[in-house]
DNA sequence: CGCAGGATTGATATCAATCAATAACGGTGG
DNA sequence: CCACCGTTATTGATTGATATCAATCCTGCG
């Protein structure tokens, strides 16, 4: 019955779509990585007329919410973000990290009600979808519908792994591991520089990603830097010793190839 | 490290798949359960053609490897299963169960690669379907296609709430929680009878499935015959007090309305 | 300067894992 | 028919991991 810090409690109650869009799908902010796929003309096309603005969220802001239907569906863009979902009682369950390329609010275009929601741990921006029109999506390129099929099926593979770890693994394995996780994802976004990264998540979060409480997860960090597996300080993060802390988490590579987005 | 009684680990290999065909769609066993929706006859056309076969399992028998790809994916038609993972030590992580009308093996289909095994508690009947030939149903049958993302987000959903319960709550609401999930599902596809169900999973099962050990499993499930809420022997399971286990494990009942299958 | 959010540390409590044994049951082979 | 064995369930004793409670500290920021 811990406290979330107000910072992670929503600000923005149900945000407007904003209206301003500084990028057509030509010059999509996630062209250019490796791990994306390329689109056809065609495909570029309709996702331009699909696409209906772009989002703005700033740090800590509500992207969706637990309960209702949204009208949106979206494409994170830039930032980072949460999924999750609280109990009754106040405790939070962090179920994945959101990066650029995820697409955020598919249950509630597919499924009708969001069953957990979504915060913005830095200011974000989001491409928007509307809910109702996915139909002409299904209907008219079914190249990109089996990519929502795709983009749905990897949601799930993730948090497999999630599960297993929280369920199986031991607090020193599962934070390893979620280090390793969060680091390889941002990687292939290019947001890392060799083995650092600037981390814009705390303590707190580990904590609620993986069940284990705030003080836990601060002795079992502190005791992996001591053991020089890891650096953490500030923001800054570094994977000191790769190949020991691969090995403590019982890290097997992703086998990520290309992925689609919207 | 505790040892998975050999039952559960696969007997077949890797299955072939079986010929025969009992059944063609329009007298799919699982129409008529009023959750599942019903077809248009070009759906059933088509999906009778889609079809390559049926594959029965045995009791204690696999369906799918981790590891590997697989050149089917397939709906369950009858009996239960588990979906799960293994860590190197042997631990097993259940990541949910298998019930008739179920898609397994959509990972492979669409990511190429099978990150968990499924394998069959009671004897089981499939649906096969061709890995190879999905990209057809996406651009023939949009409807269809749709329906698999439905189920790809469905899925997702009760991952997110198992996730959310193994991480934050005890092991008496977890078995409670758990046992209502699973209870829910069941009846959906008329395998109750009032609050009775005969139960084919273990004590093992649970506790693999929530995390937690088998003897502390046994104590809860105990504790919670002990106070009237739950009667449970051989096979034969019962909700004894259904407000008093659904509160105790912070239930809320599911948003379940018609779900699609293939 | 003072404050809030975040990190850290020590002491203690508790839940759940582990170790160990036994019991009930069904199946199997001699 | 009985002895044996594996699976599942059960119980007691003990250990261990992690939570909880309570301070303190640090740092960036208004």
């Amino acid at each position: 019955m811990r406290a979330v810090p107000k910072t992670d409690l929503g600000k923005n109650p149900m945000p407007t779509a904003s209206s301003a869009r500084q990028f057509p799908c030509e010059r999509c902010p996630l062209r250019g990585f490796d791990i994306f796929r390329n689109f056809s003309a065609e495909e570029v096309k309709f996702l331009n007329r699909f696409k209906v603005g772009e989002l703005k969220v700033e740090a800590g802001g509500a992207v969706l919410n637990e309960g209702g239907p949204s009208p949106h569906f979206y494409t994170v863009l830039t930032g980072w973000g949460i999924r999750y979902k609280m109990l009754e009682d106040g405790q939070r369950q962090i179920l994945n990290i959101c990066l650029p390329g995820d697409l955020v609010g598919l249950q509630s275009a597919v499924l009708h009600d969001m069953q957990h929601s979504v915060s913005a741990l830095t200011d974000m921006l989001f491409c928007v979808f509307e809910r109702r029109r996915i139909w002409e999506l299904y209907s008219k390129q079914p190249s990109l519908a089996f990519d929502v099929t795709w983009l749905a099926a990897r949601e799930e593979q993730m948090l497999d792994e999630h599960l297993l770890s929280v369920g199986q693994r031991g607090a020193k394995e599962r934070i390893s591991y979620f280090l390793l996780f969060v680091f390889a994802r941002a990687r292939d976004r290019g947001l890392t520089r060799g083995n650092s990264i600037n981390l814009p998540i705390t303590q707190q979060h580990i904590a609620d990603t993986l069940g284990l409480s705030l003080v836990h997860t601060n002795r079992i960090l502190n005791q992996l830097s001591r053991r020089g597996l890891i650096k953490w300080e500030n923001r800054q993060f570094r994977i000191a010793d790769r190949p020991n802390l691969e090995d403590l988490a019982g890290w097997r590579p992703p086998p990520d190839r290309e992925r689609p987005y919207l």
